[in-house]
DNA sequence: CTTGACTCTAGACTAAACTCCAGAGTGTAT
DNA sequence: ATACACTCTGGAGTTTAGTCTAGAGTCAAG
């Protein structure tokens, strides 16, 4: 496989693609006798990782050590199962956090709900969102 | 309140304070007749809670936008509706993908404590994290 | 009314994570 | 054998979210 079909496969651009190389965060791949980059399933994988890791807010640095982690079988090291602990403390902070926002959220999505079954849209133009959206809107376009 | 009391306060830099208020995520403040910003204690509510959304992973656009829907009393407007809804399923698919990752970490580190019970650390040069970290060492140290 | 700690603005600089570009080479279909 | 899509490298440029600096002004205490 040659980089644009992992590209499309993956959904992450050449260019991204051979700034990971160079990160090392995929292995330097194989390559043609003209120089061209070689690309197997296992690489497309690694790049579908490092895209769900970023999602989850962690840097490139630290997906590559979760990548160290991934993969191989888990080997009886000291070091990798004071990483292991780091990284799930991290996690489940973040967890914490996100369960908290979450419910926040929801239940101010229910009160929105029951007011707008009652009061409707005459409202909108008082609407503190919009306004604030607005005033965004008018900073960016006229500075 | 002046600027320096808030930084200590909120642990955010004073420098970022006044970032952000270009950003327009803080209210222009009250000034003192030389023009020193003057801040109440909604504002460190405020700096606080910029802090935690960023932890979750929501840049200071998104963070605007959280803004004002927290706080004000939740309007009768199709709009905020959608905003909250939105937001609301961003935050729900992290929370599943998180949970997925602490399972994944949960189980490396049990057989990851199981091995170490008893096999030891005579495996460790052979650990295949260390030696994962061991080569990224080695590149930036001799690229 | 001076000292010392604090604050002001504008603008330059930084790090992370890309993204784009020029100029050159490669691979393959006809 | 040549056209055309694809890929190569090295380096410059971009965005986000700050951080730093200079030079000037402010404020409270003595």
């Amino acid at each position: 496989m040659q980089i644009g079909t992992v590209a499309k496969e993956t959904g992450v651009s050449i260019d991204t693609i051979r700034f990971y190389e160079k990160q090392g965060l995929l292995r330097r791949q194989l390559r043609t006798n003209g120089g061209f980059r070689l690309f197997e399933d296992g690489d497309v994988e690694r790049l579908k990782f490092i895209r769900s890791a970023q999602e989850l807010g962690f840097s490139l640095a630290e997906i590559g050590e979760l990548l160290a982690l991934q993969g191989e079988q888990v080997a009886a090291c000291s070091h990798v199962q004071e990483l292991l602990e780091s990284k799930l403390s991290v996690v489940r902070e973040k967890l914490k956090e996100l369960t908290k926002l979450e419910s926040t959220l929801n239940s101010s999505l229910i009160k929105c709900r029951k007011q707008a079954r009652k009061g409707g849209d005459a409202l909108l133009e008082s609407c503190p969102v919009l306004n604030g959206i607005r005033q965004i809107a008018h900073r960016k376009t006229k500075p």
